[in-house]
RNA sequence: GGGCCGUUAGCUCAAUGGCAGAGCAGGUGCCUUUUAAGCACAAGGUUGAGGGUUCGACCCCCUCACGGCCCA
């Protein structure tokens, strides 16, 4: 066993000192009758004087000990539950048991009848109790107190580098952390809904792909031993999903894990959860009111309204959003006018005059790209589609009528950070084909934008692939935005850390 | 990648060149309806790592590791 210290040591000996006495200090079996809360409210429920029996489990969160009674609270998954213990009930032997031998943050099983006391908190008066795992290190938890009804933590663990490698330690402590999580699941649990109930079936595509596709970014890349074969993880779902609607899956969703090698942010992670949806006979439009309206349903099922507090704005998520054209949110904001510089040079000269010092190799998707980012996206707290993308940086997204330059495509954001992209998916194999080309020569072979040529991707559309809308959006920073958590850590239970040492 | 800030007891934090402290947790007592229980006593440290300056370094300098915030 790792090195202890005296805390622990001393744990240790008493988890010993538990087994001399009887006790199993790691028993097989737990029984439980109520949660905290269920005993709680069979005790609100019972008739006055009619005696409610319970047998609860958790962890010890307090002991106060006042000579021959000690009250203690219990936590389980439902909340908490003080326990009184009487040494005139227990006897003097066993009582000692707990006083001595029992720890804050201790699993612990204890039976009872319920009742108030005169502060009137409904309690367990303990007649039974027993060890369920013996905790040897201390948890880092502060002390509590409640003031005018809200919980008040002192000196909680808050230490942010330790919550994150220690998060089992986080989750103990801190409830509103794992309020985070449940909020998550229930977050993904409404989308899966949504979409189920839109005629959608969820498919499960590969993780480990011969060709990376489907989105600007580096890829982990790994290797199969057997087969003598370089393999990346993947950086989206699209082109796998789309193949399956060359196959005649008219409405299809993953809700999965990307991988990214990329900086690490208060907005990424190397791995995040993704979902995408593609959606037959659907064009961006479509997939915008479709947009909306799932996001609308995830925070009145994760949070109970559409109405949202985040850093220090109210966001209200209420379908319609807003839409603006790219060419006018950068018109309005930065006072460039993407549509009077046709050329990467004139625009670069454009962005000069403002102050800007943009790369050369730029192509002036990547240069309408950074006004977004610069002057754009921060302002969008509301929620805002953003519409109407040049054609360079959409590789995958059908052109407008009429307009070579530009593609059906559209951003959501809100609380000034991305949320979601889609477009209208280009089914054309031969144009399909040229972009691939494009890509490869607008950018650098080692440019992170390049995208390969997938030439199964190419087989399959040619097969002949039906008009969809596609969608993809950031999990995690849904949460982000329904949970209030300024950062994609809060919401990921082990973000990545570098390795100490 | 750059700038700034941080890393001290199990947790939260003090100490700015001169004996490293507090609250909580933990220990020993007292206490039969407490709830940040209370009171008393005692204990707890490789100050992130390595090097340097100095009679003397948590403190000043250098390098490194990890984290936070801001910028790219």
């Amino acid at each position: 066993m790792a090195e202890l210290n005296d805390l622990e040591r001393l744990r240790l000996e008493k988890a010993e000192a538990l087994r001399r006495a009887g006790m199993e200090p790691y028993p097989t079996t737990a029984k439980r009758t109520h949660t905290t809360a269920e005993a709680q409210r069979a005790f609100e429920a019972a008739p006055e004087g009619s005696p409610v029996k319970a047998t609860v489990v958790g962890r010890l969160r307090s002991i106060r000990r006042m000579g021959k009674v000690t009250f203690s609270h219990v936590e389980d998954g439902d909340g908490r539950l003080q326990l009184y213990l009487r040494a005139d009930d227990l006897g003097a032997e066993k009582t000692a048991l707990f006083t001595d031998l029992f720890d804050l943050g201790d699993f612990v099983q204890a039976s009872g009848e319920l009742f108030r006391t005169k502060t009137g908190e409904i309690s367990l008066h303990v007649r039974d109790f027993t060890m369920l795992a013996k905790a040897i290190s201390p948890l880092p938890a502060g002390k509590e107190e409640v003031v005018d009804g809200e919980r008040v933590v002192h000196a909680a663990f808050a230490n942010p580098e330790a919550r994150y490698r220690e998060r089992y330690a986080d989750l103990a402590v801190n409830p509103e952390v794992r309020e985070v999580f449940r909020t998550r699941a229930r977050v993904i649990n409404a989308v899966r809904a949504f979409l189920d109930e839109h005629g959608f079936i969820e498919v499960e595509t590969p993780i480990l792909q011969p060709i990376y596709g489907g989105a600007a970014a580096q890829p982990f890349v790994t290797h199969h031993n057997q087969l003598h074969q370089d393999l990346y993880l993947r950086i989206s779902f699209e082109l796998y999903l789309k193949r399956l609607l060359v196959g005649g899956l008219e409405r299809v969703y993953e809700i999965g894990r990307d991988f990214r090698n990329e900086g690490v942010s208060f907005k990424h992670n190397p791995e995040f959860t993704q979902l995408e949806f593609y959606m037959a006979y659907a064009d961006y439009r479509h997939v915008m009111v479709l947009t909306e309206e799932m996001v609308a349903a995830a925070a009145r099922q994760a949070v109970g309204t559409t109405t949202i507090e985040y850093d220090g704005h109210t966001i209200d998520l209420t379908p319609p959003w807003r839409r603006e054209d790219l060419r006018s949110a950068i018109l309005q904001r930065s006072g460039i006018d993407i549509a009077a510089h046709p050329s990467a040079e004139s625009l670069r000269r454009a962005m000069l005059a403002k102050g800007h010092d943009p790369a050369e190799s730029s192509t002036r998707g990547k240069l309408i790209e950074s006004l977004l980012t610069h002057y754009v996206e921060p302002a969008l707290i509301q929620p805002t589609f953003i519409y109407d993308y040049p054609r360079d940086i959409s590789p995958l997204a059908k052109s407008k009528p009429g307009e070579l330059g530009t593609v059906e495509r559209f951003e959501g954001y809100a609380g000034g950070m991305e949320l979601c992209n889609a477009f209208t998916e280009l089914n054309d194999p031969v144009d399909q084909e040229a972009r691939f080309a494009e890509m490869g020569r607008d950018y650098a072979a080692d440019d992170e934008e390049r995208h390969p040529m997938d030439e199964d991707y190419l087989r399959a559309m040619r097969y002949g692939m039906p008009p969809n809308g596609g969608f993809g959006m950031g999990i995690d920073r849904l949460t982000m935005l329904l949970t209030g958590r300024p950062t994609i850590r809060e919401v990921i239970l082990f973000p990545h850390l570098r390795s100490k040492e």
